[in-house]
DNA sequence: ATGAAAGCGCTAACAG
DNA sequence: CTGTTAGCGCTTTCAT
């Protein structure tokens, strides 16, 4: 593997010459510069980052902890981030956590601690303030998407008000008996995002009029399968069954679909469905949903990542509501008595 | 940033004896290992691993490049290698790949060869020589997902048996206008995936005495959308409409199944269709399948990756296929005339 | 069993 | 504008 010294050598230059004429950092005669670049290409050099990185101190490279790959939400986030980070010619190392505290714990005090991150991109996971210390004592921007965390700017749409919305429309179409298909109240993965969303449903419910009682919501994973199992069970009953269901994801609102098309049920003539995340994919389905963007979500968080990296370190530390609206299709929601 | 030197202070031991006591290589006798251990505790010492990976050349890093990452196919693969990574103690580092060329190269000639990786597994992307001969003139150990590259081991079902197979079920079934709605064959990206699927469907079809020529294929995005459109366009028309579909991905096939609903076409009485993928979600739609299990294949890819790191080079150099099986479910394929 | 010393490959003052 | 010098934090002979 060539090194800096086989570049200076050939270009007949020193190694700091080469460095500079190579990174750009300094100034360096233009003639001095192409022999250097030249010798460069001859051999095929590329720097070693690690060493790079061990004397700036910088590697160009964000973790990002995130729960889930494989779901709609999470997936489309992380393409967002994905792409961002490259164009900022950055690396991504993912670190997907699962709900065993061991291995949270390996990943925070053990490999984003070890000087191979810049900067921790957070999806959808409450940091713990002493996770946050953790970084933040490493002077390591971090940003969060999914929710508020304590003390860093965090990117998220406001679940209460989502879900009220959502709730709203239901209600302004005539339903009366609606349930919340939500995540499970204990989770602590996904922040206050489940909590939040019951509380919006039940704002709205409650601001109506309406019961909103335990027995109006239920917990499932926010799967799509999740949503079908959880459907299968509660739909079954003519008797007990609402006309219309807040689901906690679309992947939930597309399970609940297609276990009610599977008992019978008309969708939307019996029942009318809504989901909150606004997937590429709710439209085949028709889905009523909110209209956020978790892909453009993840940019914005990699810019913020960006902008603390060059020192812009006074950004927001708050949490912003990103701006949602309610996409309204035909086929999954209808008046009560279409 | 506490360091070494400060743990060896600490400790009352030099800084080598430091380094040896806490990686475990080299004789220190237990009693200054328990010494030096605690020092690192107290000031909660985490080694650099730029310092560490300059001087011994390994990152315990490997980078995987993916052509998407919110493809059910994908996302199961990227799960499987993310924990399989993770219990080795091995980073991932994340690329996707997009057609674009000037991207792809850059991934290769600067991302991948800075030594940040210790090797690399290669997801459903077709290697070129010159990008095998780039990894591998740096040692750095390559493995495969999805279909054979020339030189380096890979792992993928056998494409041409798999699409076979499930053309034979449907022709099996009585079926004898059968479609196969694949992916474009001029994709670089996907290996040849796509030409082998068609070519196992076309060797069934021939094998039958079917008719297997042009207006037998159709191509498509191998994505729910991608199905859903293609359905719609080609199902529409009762006269030409086929009796049974082998998709090319389960997720085109159930884009097909949604689209054909929605034209008032019953499946599986007026519509048969199969997927290729195994996706865990296909059951939920009662989608009959192949088995491949994506997760597992990566597993095994890091599985070959970690042996090839720890020298047993002489690791499987060629193609073995991937075993899968029929999974017949009662609800998207049925005899022709039920 | 432990320590001293020599770098891994690069960048960043500081001179010139 | 370019070269010299001094490390970044760690591992690894080689002595002892």
């Amino acid at each position: 593997m060539s090194a800096l010294s086989d570049v200076a050598r050939i270009a007949q230059v020193s190694k700091a010459t080469a460095s500079r004429a190579l990174s750009g950092n300094g100034y360096v005669s233009a003639e001095t510069r192409d022999r250097v670049v030249a010798a460069a290409a001859t051999i095929g050099y590329v720097v070693s980052s690690n060493a790079s990185s061990l004397v700036t101190g910088r590697t160009r490279n964000v973790g990002v902890v995130i729960p889930h790959i494989n779901r709609w939400y999470f997936g489309d986030v992380l393409e967002g981030i994905e792409s961002a980070l490259i164009a900022a010619g950055y690396d991504l190392t993912l670190y997907r956590l699962s709900s065993d505290a061991a291995e949270r714990r390996r990943v925070f005090e053990y490999f984003l601690v070890r000087k191979r991150v810049d900067a921790v991109i957070a999806v959808g996971i409450e940091l713990t303030p002493h996770e946050v210390g953790l970084l933040g004592g490493l002077a390591k921007p971090i940003v969060g998407i999914g929710g508020p965390i304590q003390g860093i700017p965090t990117l998220s749409i406001d679940d209460v008000a989502a879900a009220a919305l959502v709730t709203e429309h239901l209600i302004s179409l005539g339903h009366t008996s609606i349930m919340h298909f939500g995540g499970d109240q204990q989770s602590e993965m996904d922040f206050r995002v489940h909590s939040q969303r019951l509380a919006g449903f039940r704002q709205a419910m409650d601001a109506a009029g309406l019961a909103s009682g335990d027995d109006t919501f239920r917990a499932t994973e926010l799967s799509m399968p999740g949503g079908y199992e959880l459907a299968l069970s509660v739909l079954a009953d003519p008797r007990t069954r609402p006309t219309a269901i807040v689901a906690g994801s679309d992947e939930v609102a597309i399970g609940t679909i297609v276990a009610a098309r599977q008992l019978g049920i008309h969708v939307p003539a019996q029942l009318s469905v809504v989901g909150i995340d606004g997937h590429e994919l709710a439209p085949m389905f028709g889905l009523t949903t909110l209209a956020q963007d978790p892909g453009a979500q993840g940019a914005s968080a990699v810019e913020q990542v960006m902008a603390e990296l060059d020192g812009e370190s006074a950004a927001v530390r708050a949490w912003t509501p990103y701006p949602v609206r309610l996409e309204v299709r035909s086929s999954t929601t209808a008046p009560l008595t279409a």
